[in-house]
DNA sequence: TAATGCGGGCCCA
DNA sequence: TGGGCCCGCATTA
């Protein structure tokens, strides 16, 4: 689109250690001798590059934890997809447990129609799509193009949205909810539950009932903190069998369920904090700019997070995500107000960028971040409508060619030279936790703590074994850090 | 039933 | 012309 954008595509990428780690998924000719691979990254986001293995079978499927459905691009070679986006209450209702609820957006179109006729179960508002707007005003868009032994995926934008409950906890939770809808025991406690529903209005969840009976799936919960929370969503990866649920046979039967692919253990996923890795590497600069909100997960007494929040973002009012300060997605949370502290700091970055660029650090190099896009974070000043023209736009169509064998790049050993990308997965599966001991993470490091706790850590979430069948909650302190840091490292690590 | 991929076609800048 | 998006269709799980 922008001009800045097309140089910035164009243009070589000199990271730090002197190499070119240039490519786009429209380059005629993609990297051919890459020799190291990056891990499967479930939650990109921003701009990010990623180069996996023509054998990762999440990579084949084009799996990604956002809903993302298939666009046309015209272009039989590389396959686009624009994210749909999250599915919330309509009044942002707050779970008893100061959880909230994020719902995957079905991908197929009538199916997704559907959902949207269905009620919030906490509260019975209605439920409401929080369209993708993190690209230039436009969805997210992710391209996959299989070329040689490698799948190039590239993905633009930056999810101005919380996250949905991902594909693989979606599928889990419905396989675990039709187990439990299949045992003798569950008949025995639906029995108890149907006949007195407004019962439920008692409970965290007034509309169980109608969770477990009619939406049992797509149920995300997420934390209060507004953190899109993103469920932790490693099993499923290079795993045909994402979860086993245990079934807990002392907790209601609608709860069972639920419990079981929340019990699995919290932030497993390897979500470094961008600044020290990607950021700095891109933009040495960037870190003290302080792309995360200083204040976030700070303690939550602090004053200046609130203080910071009030300026930043005044419009916001502690809404939980984004979108909600779109044009075209005006809502109001007025339970939701003096609330969310760590999001509203987060929001308050403008329309697109204020949820910041969090792509998680690739695995490798393999992996690069636009110079622009951290450029976006140039401190607490909310982004600015100019920040958008900077946005890298894609250029479908493009013209192949037989790729005799050209690969410039070399994306090898050198990986293990860049010392800013010490933290990537591929470090840290061969040498962790070595790799990552080094980074401390001092408790008034806000700025890592946020980008641990927002990046792809925050999902930190906590399974309980009290929540309700269907649901996954998402769930963490006030404070969360500590919570989040506990297992900043594993990720994809086998723990799972 | 829904996810996914493909491709035609339309609209807009 | 590029990009976004809608739609229908086919395949798959």
């Amino acid at each position: 689109m922008s001009k800045s954008s097309d140089q910035f595509d164009n243009s070589d990428c000199v990271c730090s250690f002197g190499m070119k780690l240039t490519w786009d998924i429209n380059d005629p000719k993609l990297p051919q001798d890459t020799k190291q691979y990056d891990a499967f990254q479930e939650w990109t986001d921003g701009y990010v590059r990623y180069i996996y293995s023509a054998e990762d079978k999440n990579a084949q499927r084009h799996l990604s934890g956002w809903a993302m459905r298939n666009t046309n691009n015209h272009n039989c070679q590389i396959l686009k997809k624009s994210c749909l986006g999250v599915v919330v209450c309509s009044r942002n209702c707050t779970l008893s447990d100061g959880t909230k609820l994020q719902l995957r957006p079905a991908i197929c179109d009538k199916a997704r129609q559907k959902q949207q006729k269905k009620l919030c179960p906490n509260c019975s508002a209605a439920l409401e799509l929080v369209p993708c707007r993190g690209h230039s005003g436009y969805p997210v868009t992710n391209f996959w193009r299989v070329d040689g032994k490698a799948i190039f995926f590239q993905a633009k934008g930056v999810h101005d949205h919380p996250r949905p409950e991902s594909k693989s906890e979606t599928e889990a939770r419905r396989s675990a909810v039709k187990r439990r809808m299949a045992s003798p025991h569950f008949s025995q406690k639906r029995r108890l539950v149907e006949p007195e529903p407004g019962r439920y209005h008692d409970m965290p969840f007034p509309n169980i009932h109608q969770l477990t009976m009619e939406t049992p799936d797509r149920f995300s919960i997420i934390a209060e903190s507004n953190f899109p929370i993103q469920t932790q969503h490693y099993t499923p990866f290079q795993n045909t069998e994402p979860y086993k649920f245990p079934y807990d046979t002392h907790a209601p039967a609608a709860m069972a369920d639920a419990a079981s692919p929340l019990q699995k253990p919290s932030n497993h996923r390897l979500y470094m904090a961008r600044p020290p890795c990607g950021y700095d590497f891109a933009v040495p600069g960037y870190l003290s700019s302080t792309p995360y909100p200083t204040a976030l997960y700070k303690d939550p007494a602090s004053p200046h997070s609130e203080a910071e929040l009030n300026k930043s973002c005044s419009g916001l009012s502690g809404m939980p995500h984004t979108t909600s300060s779109l044009p075209n997605h005006e809502r109001s949370y007025p339970d939701a107000t003096n609330k969310h502290h760590s999001w509203k700091q987060i929001l308050g970055k403008g329309p697109y960028g204020e949820r910041g660029e969090y792509p998680q650090l690739s695995a490798n190099t393999n992996h690069y971040y636009n110079t622009e896009y951290p450029c976006r974070y140039t401190g607490p000043t909310p982004t600015t409508p100019t920040a958008l023209q900077t946005i890298i736009t894609t250029t479908t169509k493009v013209s192949y060619q037989p790729c005799p064998k050209p690969s410039v790049v070399k994306y090898g050993e050198s990986i293990y030279d860049m010392k800013g990308l010490s933290n990537c997965n591929s470090l840290i599966e061969e040498t962790s936790p070595n790799s990552y001991s080094d980074l401390k993470i001092p408790e008034d490091s806000s700025v890592i703590k946020t980008a641990l706790s927002y990046q792809d850590s925050v999902p930190t979430k906590i399974e309980r074994t009290e929540n309700f069948e269907g649901y996954r909650y998402s769930s963490y302190s006030s404070n969360g850090c500590p919570e989040r840091l506990a297992h900043p490292y594993r990720y994809e690590g086998g723990e799972y």
